[in-house]
DNA sequence: AATTACATAGAAAACGTTTAAATTTAGGCA
DNA sequence: TGCCTAAATTTAAACGTTTTCTATGTAATT
């Protein structure tokens, strides 16, 4: 590779004449800049972008380090972390964890955090600026040790610290709105799928739910609230509960549950979208593909990843946060065939 | 950050020394190792990348681009290079060009040119030693104008150039496995759903299906092939086509189209792995969620990352490599619901 | 006591840049 | 001619490392 200094010797000139004309400095002959120019792409030079963020100290870099880029949603949000350091003249670095192929569902938390460790110390001597830690878990798996050292920002999961910024989708109001649906296609015994009762995203769903309910002056039955662990199986177990006790529409806190209530429905001849109204939550693939198509709620993925770099960038620039902010991010409800109209209303 | 010069001084020892000992070069005394060691613990210090690579004059990093990383399969294939770089000693930097959100199903060749070559100039510029180049579309979009100056590996799609090594999974194979095992559950008749007629992917799979009618001694209908886009649509439009035709077996070429056969057949009352069989390929999540679940073809998504990383890392350790060498990588098929038994054998 | 050998440590240069300060050059003016 | 100014260019140091070569001190050998 042509450097600064084969250029100026070619063009008779010192080193530092060839940075100015590069950096477009000014106080350079136009003859001289035209010259050094010349010769620049005819050697085809290309700055050296490691000497330069040596000499001055900055690398204009971000680190991202993902819990498991191969878990769905992951890669949108790296996406909206790109096309934000794009177009902010910043470029980041990808730190993969691939949590999912090394622990499965069972993550060792102490595991996890010497992975993290040793990825921030990797980022960390890579001169980074600041670290966006992209999650999946509902809560970071991995404690940051010391986050004095370098900023971090949070997205897609909550952080273990109190104090770093998380940049998440708003959980309780997308569930206002997806229960809102039911109600305006003339629900109201509407049951709900959660995940497991330790799940916060669930907590914030249900708290939503009952937003809506009470919103809509609908009575509240706890009855209504059954608890599964995301998978398919459980949506078929459950919906056969749920429908027993009586309701005509059922909320699942995720598409995959959402499809074993298609699956128990399907079996029983319930017709969904005409027997019993139902709306997911992820908005997967897999819900284009059931029959009813399913209704869903929408993740603002890339935004996410846009606005946990531009928090993040926002800190590099100096400016004032609030510690421990979250942003909360809107999701959108997708209406596809499983949620028509009810024949009869409250 | 500490330098080496903050614990040189702390440790009333030249940087010299400083450095001989986090290195482990030796012909140092013990005592003096371990004050140094001290010290660079006390003092949180963590080698400057930046510099060492600039000094040694080799980052251990390779360039990995990914036409989009978030169209399925890519992220697989990236975690496969994040494996083998991990176990190598080897860093990766990514550069995502987000084709996609670009430029939706037409991209324009001039304008991915531009984004490659910039790619591989910031690629350049942070001194990668090598490039990988991540595809989806069947042949890489954008030509590498100057591969001489970096050693490239294509994987998932064929490079422009026929120099370059690629690294692909064998489609002739898998459609030669997928037909034979249509033949083992007792078809003879057996429809083809392939895609665009100018896919390379097509064509390959089109001969492993001739070859494996061949070796059954089955005849060879040309009427037995059509030709799709990739969409579900077109499947269910096709189906019709081939099932009038006779056949009672399909291979589609892709899972949503084979999705397309099972909504035509779901609304025909044909039943699917009774009356019809049916393999898609891909091992899409759509073929678990379809009734019945949908056999198909697995990619060795993160075994062709992977190789490719080898492939590349043998190449810069100087082992010699043949010219524009392909890798094939098996694919395995996966048997679910749709491909059962059929009633009477040829 | 002089010489050699070896273990340990340090000095200095280098990697490819940027930049403040110093120097050269040329032109304008008394 | 001599001086001043502004423009153009160069010198040299610095960023944090690694590494070669050299220097020092001590112990072993003659």
């Amino acid at each position: 590779m042509a450097t600064i200094r084969e250029i100026a010797e070619k063009a008779n000139v010192s080193i530092a004449t060839v940075s100015k004309v590069l950096n477009r400095k000014g106080g350079i002959s136009q003859e001289t800049v035209n010259n050094v120019m010349k010769i620049a792409r005819e050697l085809n030079y290309r700055p050296n972008f490691t000497a330069r963020s040596l000499k001055n100290g900055q690398s204009r870099t971000i680190g991202v380090i993902t819990e498991d880029l191969t878990v769905f949603n992951t890669p949108e949000i790296v996406d909206g972390i790109d096309a934000y350091c794009e177009n902010n003249g910043y470029h980041y670095i990808l730190g993969n964890l691939r949590f999912n192929k090394r622990f499965g569902n069972q993550p060792d938390p102490e595991e996890c955090a010497k992975l993290v460790h040793s990825q921030v110390d990797t980022m960390l001597s890579k001169q980074v600026n600041g670290i966006i830690y992209v999650g999946y878990h509902s809560r970071a798996i991995a404690p940051v040790y010391n986050y004095e050292e370098i900023p971090f920002v949070y997205t897609y999961c909550y952080s273990t610290d109190p104090n770093i910024p998380c940049v998440l989708y708003d959980d309780q109001k997308a569930a206002y709105e997806a229960t809102q649906l039911l109600i305006d296609r003339g629900h109201c015994d509407i049951g709900v799928i959660a995940g497991p009762t330790n799940s916060i995203h669930s907590a914030n769903r249900i708290l939503g739910y009952q937003e809506a309910l009470y919103a809509n002056k609908i009575p509240f039955n706890p009855k209504h609230i059954v608890y599964g662990n995301w998978e398919r199986d459980i949506g078929y177990e459950l919906s056969k509960e749920l429908i027993q006790s009586g309701v005509t529409a059922i909320f699942a806190h995720n598409d995959l549950m959402a499809a074993g209530v298609i699956d128990y429905c399907t079996e029983h001849k319930i017709q969904v979208g005409k027997d019993l109204a139902l709306i997911g939550f992820d908005n997967r693939e897999i819900g284009t593909a059931s029959r009813p198509k399913l209704s869903t709620v929408s993740l603002p993925l890339f935004d996410m990843g846009q606005t946990a770099t531009q928090v993040l960038l926002n800190i590099l620039a100096g400016k004032h946060i609030q510690r421990g902010q979250k942003v909360m991010l809107a999701c959108t409800i997708i209406e596809r065939e499983s949620t028509m109209p009810a024949s009869d209303s409250c």
